[in-house]
Order: structure tokens, then sequence, then C-alpha cells
DNA sequence: AAATTGATTGTCATATTTGAAAATTTATTC
DNA sequence: GAATAAATTTTCAAATATGACAATCAATTT
């Protein structure tokens, strides 16, 4: 009985507000004053909701961590049946990019402060282990001859350039440079498809 | 007449203190008192040499894109007269990388906060477009025969696996990462090789 | 409608950060 | 060793950030 809680709406709310400051802001510079104005709240509720401030790092890196595993599974789940690889690249360097949140400038925060917080580089380790396998496993199944390390590295090369590229984007880089990404990433396709085991 | 000027020596060791601290905390957590702790010198020191927090900013993003293209001239320096796209590799996913002082995490941290410093967002923008083109130089030197545009996509993937590889050192990533990321650039020089125009 | 559970807001003390200026110390030249 | 220019330290006020707790408000159940 008693009202109803909103714990989990508003405490992703917040998450998702903490996770836009520190990608602008750099982990200490993402303030409980900061966070609450994005979230549009008051900064008490953040103490509510997700108690001081080490727990609330916590709790942002469980949450950035979650959402990395995520993305990597939808934009699994959403290759087609076939020319998956191809799928894939238009995925990653096509108009949107899985960037709706920044999150990969998130990701390069709480790696800059990972040697004060153990979990963030281990959770982020493994995201990142988690997306490369996703990706090595879907180019070795297209490109079935090639050899696996080439795929492993095929696929490292394509996930870090998407990367690089989002980190990028607060820049508003030419298109030159995102015609370019999408071609070097091309050509680790070629590459399987060209190097027989 | 007069004690001796410290302007340029104190300037260019608070800088570097900036620089490190920028990445680590981020651009809003790089407090003076941060930066000062790191540079071994009291914070009014800081407004003596570089003003307010503003002009410090300005003085670093000067600092940070100044540093850079030092260090693409560097590179492109220490190249032998022959082999010079695979030394190249050398020097970027060599044991050391540039990363003396995870100057690409300072980029980040800068771009990511560029919406608010207009200079950051053009100054990196050069600076990163002058080491694409000194690096697709060196590539179209070397595979003369090779498409230009295919050569400027190589470079582009090989810087842009550099950045991505530098930013994620502090996580104190696997040795697999790493060879991952040096065979994948590799893959970039061996597509020149392979494509002729 | 009374009780209850939780959301929301308010307040206060403390600590950190920043800005600004004055006072002091130190190394050089004449 | 007096004058001088610059480094360095000291000090104070204002703004911002955090933690902890109390008080109020709102929705649901019995």
């Amino acid at each position: 009985m008693g009202r109803p809680s909103l714990q989990e709406q508003r405490t992703a709310e917040i998450l998702t507000a903490y996770e836009l400051c520190v990608a602008r802001h750099g982990l200490d510079g993402a303030t409980q004053e900061r966070v609450a104005a994005q979230a549009g709240v008051k900064r008490t509720l953040l103490r509510h909701y997700l108690g001081n401030k080490d727990e609330m790092v916590e709790a942002l890196i469980k949450h950035v961590v979650a959402r990395f595993n995520s993305e990597t599974d939808q934009m699994i789940a959403a290759l087609p049946k076939t020319a998956r690889p191809k799928a894939l690249l238009d995925i990653l360097f096509g108009p949107l990019g899985i960037t709706e949140t920044a999150s990969v400038l998130t990701i390069n925060a709480l790696g800059a402060a990972s040697d004060r917080f153990p979990k963030a580089r281990t959770g982020l380790l493994a995201a990142m282990e988690r997306m490369h396998d996703a990706v090595a496993k879907e180019l070795s199944q297209d490109y079935p001859d090639a050899d696996i390390t080439a795929c492993r590295a095929a696929a490292f090369g394509i996930c870090h350039l998407y990367f690089s590229i989002d980190s990028l984007m607060m820049l508003d880089p030419p298109q030159d440079w995102l015609d370019q990404a999408r071609q070097a990433a091309n050509t680790h396709l070629l590459n399987l498809e060209g190097t027989l085991k």
C-alpha cells in the first residue's frame, strides 16, 4: 500500500542526466547541482534515490556498463539475415551511429578516472571485450575462410574506429571524416574477403 | 634589472600539470587546487602566471594544440629513410606510443567541452587534420600506386585507432588488445599494397 | 476518511573553490 | 648596499558543493 514507487523511473532519469553531465564535464565536473538541473529535479532527490556521491558513482558505472552491453546486443539483434557485416558498418558509421546519449564520451570519462574506481575499469574492459567478441563472431561467421586472429583484429579495428568517431562527434567533424571512417572500417571487411586461411 | 623572470618555465610547468589533471578529472574537475598541487606550487601562483580560470583554459587549449602539432612533427621526423609506414606503426603502436602525458585523454576532455570553448573545437580539428594529412602523405609516398582517397582513409583509420588505444591505456588493457590494434593498423597498409589505382 | 508509504521540498552546517588584492621575500643591477 | 623587478606567500570575501536531516505533500489501501 501507500504511494506507488517511482524508484525505477526516477533512478533511470537521474542516471541518464548524470551520464550526460559526465560526458560534457568529466566525472569530477558532474556535480550534483548540474545533474539535478539536467534531470529537472531538486538536488536532494539525487541523494534520496541514489545515496551519497560515491554511491552515485557506483550506480553510474553499473548503468553505463549495462547500457553499453545492451547497445551491443541491440546492434547485433538489428542485423539482417544476410550481408550482416556491411549492415553492421551501416549501424556503426551510419548517419546516427548508436550515438544517442554521447555514451562513448561517458565511457572515456569513466575510463580516465578508473584508477580511483576499480569497478569502472573491470566493467568497461568486460563490456568492450564483449563487443569485440560479438563483432568478431559476426565476421568469422560471414567470412568462414578467414583466419580467426584476422577476424579479431578486424573486429577490434572496427569497434575502436567507431569509438574514436563517436568521441569526436562533439567537434562536429567534416563529412569527409565520417566517410573516411566508414571506408577505413570497410577496409577491414575487404581484407577478410581477400585473405584466406 | 630586477629578479629574473620564470614566466616561461613556470607557465610550462603549470600547463603540463593542468594537462594531467584534465586528463584524469575532466576539464571542470581540474580545479586550481588540484593543478597547483600537481605542479607543486601555491594556487595563487596560477593566477599570477595565467590569469583567471577562463584565461587558464584558453592557455591550456593553445598548449595542448601546440603539443599535439609538435608530436605530429616529431613522429614524422623520427621516421627512417625506408619503410616509413611500418616504422610509423612502430611508433604509434609500439611499447610506448607517444603516450607520455596521456595527451589523448586531455584532448578527449577538451573535445567534450568544446561547445563551451569554440577555440578548442577549431584548434583540435585543425591539429587532427594536420596529423591525418601528415600520415596520408607518408602513405601516398610509399604507396604511389594507391588511390589517394584510399590513402586518406587508411591514414584516418590508423590515426584514430591510435587515439582509441591511447585513450584506453588508463584501463591497462590486455596485451591482446594492443596486438590486435597493431594488426588492424597493419591491415590498412596491406590494403594499400594490394589495391592499385 | 484515516492510515500509510513514499515523493518532494526546505533548511542548515560544513567544506571546497574561486577571485582579488596586499604584503613579503628573493635575486639581480648600479 | 640601495633600488628594483619579479617571485612567492598571506589573507579575506564570495560563490559553490556536499551531507544530513526535518518537514510537507500526494497517492494508494483498507
